[in-house]
This record gives C-alpha cells, sequence and structure tokens, in this order.
RNA sequence: GGAGGAGUUCCCGAGUGGCCAAAGGGGGCAGACUGUAAAUCUGUUGCGUUUCGCUUCGGUGGUCCGAAUCCACCCUCCUCCA
C-alpha cells in the first residue's frame, strides 16, 4: 500500500485540489509540503500532533516536509472558525511560543540538511511593505470571492475587523513565497483552513501561472461533531508540563466507545492491516482497545517508558491497587504546613478545585477521598504526620492526586 | 456623518428601582447506575472566615435610603440611511 493509499484508508484526508496529480507527487516523494502551525500558545496540542504525525509519515514516504511556524501570521490571527476576535498577542509572546514549538517539534520530525525544514513566516511577512504587498498581490484576490469563503460567514454576522480578513492574504502569500524559494509544492492543513488554502494555490496560478496543491486533513471530531483534544479545563497538550503523561493517557483510555476505531486509524502507527484486524475485535474487548490508543498515543508523544508507567498506573488505581509511584503529584512544603492543613486548603493546593467553595461542595457530596477513606466533614484536617508518608486524593470517580511534605 | 437597536455569570438568554448572587436552557462538577464508555436520573455551579460578609450585569461618573434596572458621557457590536 502507498502512502496516499494509507492516508485515504485511514480517513486523514478530507478535501484535496487534484486528487491523481497529488497521488502521484505524494507517492513518489516529489512533494515538498508545508504546514502552519500559528504560535497561540506555549505548547503544542493534540491537534498539531495530528498535522506532525502526518508530517512524519510524508517523510517517511520520501517527501519533504516544511514545518512553518506563523510567527508573522500570528500578529494578525485567524478568524477561521471562530466568533469572535483574538485576542492580539504582543511579539514578546510570539516569539516564546514560536520557540516552545520548535523544541516540541523536533522531537517528532528529522529536521536538517536534506530533511524537513522549519521556517518562520515572520522572517518574510514582517518586513513587507504595504503599498507593494497591495500592488503585487492584492490585484489577484476578489473581495467577493473572499466574502463567500466560509471561514469568514461566521464572522459576516458578527463583525469582521479588516485586520483579520487580511489572514486569507497572508497565508496565501506564504505559499507563494516558499513555492518560488523552497519549491514548496503542497500545502497541508486542517478542513478548516481549506479556504485560507485556495487562496495560495490560486495565487501562484494567477501570479506564476504553475499549479500548486492543497490537502486538508480530516478534523478529528468525536461523535457529537465536537473537536477532539479538548476538556473543560483546556486543551490536551503535549508539553508535560502542562498536561502530565498520566493525565494524556487518561484522555484516551476515556475517548467515546463510538470515538474508539478512528482514533486508533487517524493518530497511530499501527500499520493498516493490523487496524483492520482490531475492527473485528468483539464490544467485550472495547476496553482492550481504549488501552492500546492510549498506550499508543503516550508513546509516541512521552515515549514508551512514560507510556508504560501511566498504563501501570492506570491499572492498578482502577482495579483497586495501591501503586502510586507515578500519580500526579504536588510536593509541599513542611514550613507551609506545620501540624497540619485542612482538606479544603490541601485540595486548593493541589489544583483539584479552583475554590474553596468548590472543594466545600464536593465534600458535600461525598466527591473526595483520601487513601481511600471518604471524606465526611470540610473541616477535617489532614496531620502532617500523615502528609510526610504522602497521601492519596481521590476526586470524583478518576481523578487522582497524590500530596506529599518533601 | 445621521437614525435606531444591543452589550447580563463559562455560553445562550430572562430580568427595566428593594423580594437579585440574578429565572430557564446548555456546558461543567459531584452522586446513583455502569465498563475508567454512552444514555438516564438526582444534586450542584461568583468568592470567603458560610444562619453571615464581600465582589459581579460593557466602562466611568451621577441621582437615590437603595441601581443590572434611572440620568450623563465614553467604548464595542448590529441594522438602516449617507
Amino acid at each position: 500500500m502507498k502512502i496516499y493509499e494509507e492516508l485515504v484508508a485511514r480517513g486523514l484526508i478530507a478535501q484535496v485540489t487534484n486528487e491523481e496529480e497529488i497521488r502521484d507527487l505524494v507517492n513518489n516523494g516529489r512533494a515538498t509540503f508545508y504546514i502552519g502551525f500559528d504560535p497561540t500558545a506555549d505548547s503544542l496540542h493534540v491537534g498539531h500532533f495530528m498535522a506532525l504525525c502526518l508530517m512524519k509519515r510524508l517523510q517517511m514516504a520520501g517527501n519533504r516536509p516544511i514545518a512553518l511556524i506563523g510567527g508573522g501570521t500570528a500578529m494578525i490571527g485567524d478568524p477561521s472558525g471562530r466568533t469572535d476576535m483574538r485576542s492580539m498577542m504582543t511579539q514578546e509572546t510570539i516569539q516564546h511560543n514560536c520557540d516552545c514549538f520548535k523544541k516540541q517539534m523536533e522531537r517528532f520530525i528529522e529536521f536538517g540538511e536534506g530533511k524537513a525544514m522549519m521556517v518562520n513566516n515572520a522572517d518574510w511577512l514582517l518586513p513587507l511593505n504595504y503599498v507593494d504587498v497591495l500592488r503585487e498581490v492584492g490585484t489577484c484576490f476578489s473581495v467577493n470571492n473572499m466574502l463567500r469563503a466560509e471561514c469568514y460567514k461566521q464572522r459576516m454576522e458578527k463583525g469582521l475587523s479588516f485586520l483579520e480578513f487580511n489572514y486569507m492574504i497572508m497565508q496565501s502569500y506564504d505559499f507563494y513565497y516558499m513555492y518560488q524559494k523552497f519549491g514548496c509544492n503542497m500545502q497541508f492543513g486542517g478542513n478548516d483552513q481549506w479556504s485560507n488554502m485556495l487562496g495560495g494555490t490560486e495565487l501562484i496560478r494567477k501570479k506564476l501561472g504553475e499549479d500548486a496543491h492543497a490537502m486538508t486533513i480530516t478534523l478529528l471530531l468525536n461523535s457529537e461533531g465536537k473537536k477532539m483534544g479538548k476538556t473543560a479545563r483546556g486543551a490536551v497538550w503535549l508539553d508535560p508540563e502542562k498536561t502530565s503523561p498520566f493525565e494524556f493517557y487518561q484522555y484516551w483510555r476515556n475517548v467515546d466507545d463510538a470515538d474508539v476505531m478512528k482514533c486508533i486509524r487517524m493518530l497511530t502507527f499501527i500499520p493498516v492491516e493490523e487496524i483492520d484486524e482490531i475492527e473485528k475485535w468483539e464490544d467485550s474487548r472495547i476496553n482492550e482497545k481504549k488501552e492500546l490508543l492510549a498506550y499508543e498515543l503516550t508513546a509516541l508523544v512521552h515515549g514508551e517508558e512514560e507510556a508504560t508507567k501511566a498504563k501501570d498506573a492506570a491499572r492498578s488505581l482502577f482495579s483497586g491497587g495501591g501503586d502510586d509511584s507515578n500519580m500526579p503529584t504536588t510536593e509541599l512544603s513542611a514550613a507551609d504546613i506545620g501540624d497540619g492543613i485542612g482538606i479544603l486548603d490541601l485540595l486548593l493546593a493541589c489544583s483539584l478545585v479552583p475554590s474553596k467553595g468548590e472543594a466545600r461542595r464536593l465534600i458535600q457530596q461525598g466527591g473526595i477521598s483520601l487513601d481511600g477513606e471518604k471524606v465526611e466533614a470540610p473541616d477535617f484536617i489532614v496531620e502532617s504526620a500523615r502528609l510526610s508518608d504522602g497521601v492519596k486524593i481521590k476526586k470524583g470517580k478518576k481523578v487522582f492526586h497524590k500530596a506529599i511534605i518533601k
């Protein structure tokens, strides 16, 4: 099975500009393609992870990836799929985020001479001159067409600033620039980027009379049609400081039954034939599938060692054991505790609750236990002697945390 | 530039002088049931030293014993006209 067919079999491809040509380019390793990442946070998340995997897959098939960090476009903000304006980021924040992205990407993709490239569009976007740009590429964009683009539709009702309206032009310019400079002949992106990406291929056609290609990746949606990789507390991050390997593992361990196969297919590197076999498993093995998914992904992101730890920790916790060695842990300083600490303060110190009111409510509703024993009263005091050995806190059914005096 | 309309808690949305920490829904959290799933049911959902106190209804000032609610100015958005 060639790479293009594999991508299709995994359900990763959403839309393509020209299937024949793209198949040909990709299968024969002749594509130089780019994927853009806007540095809107200081860590990559699961959504980016899919794109990174795709880069890796294509690289393994002999194609040349360019990871484009949107240091320049981040100054503008992509309005796609948004109902309100992004808050403007300062240049320092953007730079910091770019640096963080770079570090994380290096773990997935091989960069270097003749391998993958990493570029930042700030390098060519920031020095642009307004009037020059208008004259050079402004003539190639039809406002009428742009307004029809899906990505602006929502915003047409709520209000779209001129700043954000230009995002598509900047992204198109990126493609145009890299096509000439690096021979980049293909762009990948999330399906929500489709209209922005077409802007680029069209610009290249108009300015240079040549064909470039675009392909979008299926967005990973759960059975309810919502983007996956988000929790109430925000995205599932790849940075172990922001989302611990254990939490990361648990996120996937807990996906809906209906979404397991889709995730395995789209996110893991398990060969397609094996996946087809897994799909035939009986329903009673659903939890095995989930464990497999969680393990595979954790291993990809955090390494096998961390994945094994997370798996062991989860198993022992949920099958009643007491292995707490890999549980998320908060270390408290002896000086702050004194003889003991109120349970409300302890929960707060471990960031298990946002406020004491919430902590109090949890206890009243019977949602907190310490070392397997339910906490009945909000004024319960945990003695420091107990904390020095470490105490296991359970919040709800599946949030475990350890607190210890260091 | 002119004329109207809107801005309420995580989101949608009710509230037009005290009974408002603010209806209802969504989402979240917890409990029951389960398989660490889904669906369902129940409770809960500003903060704190919790029979009480403090902060919140776009912003700033004002009227009043008392303001999400009335007045003035400002900001943002929407619709129509230019």
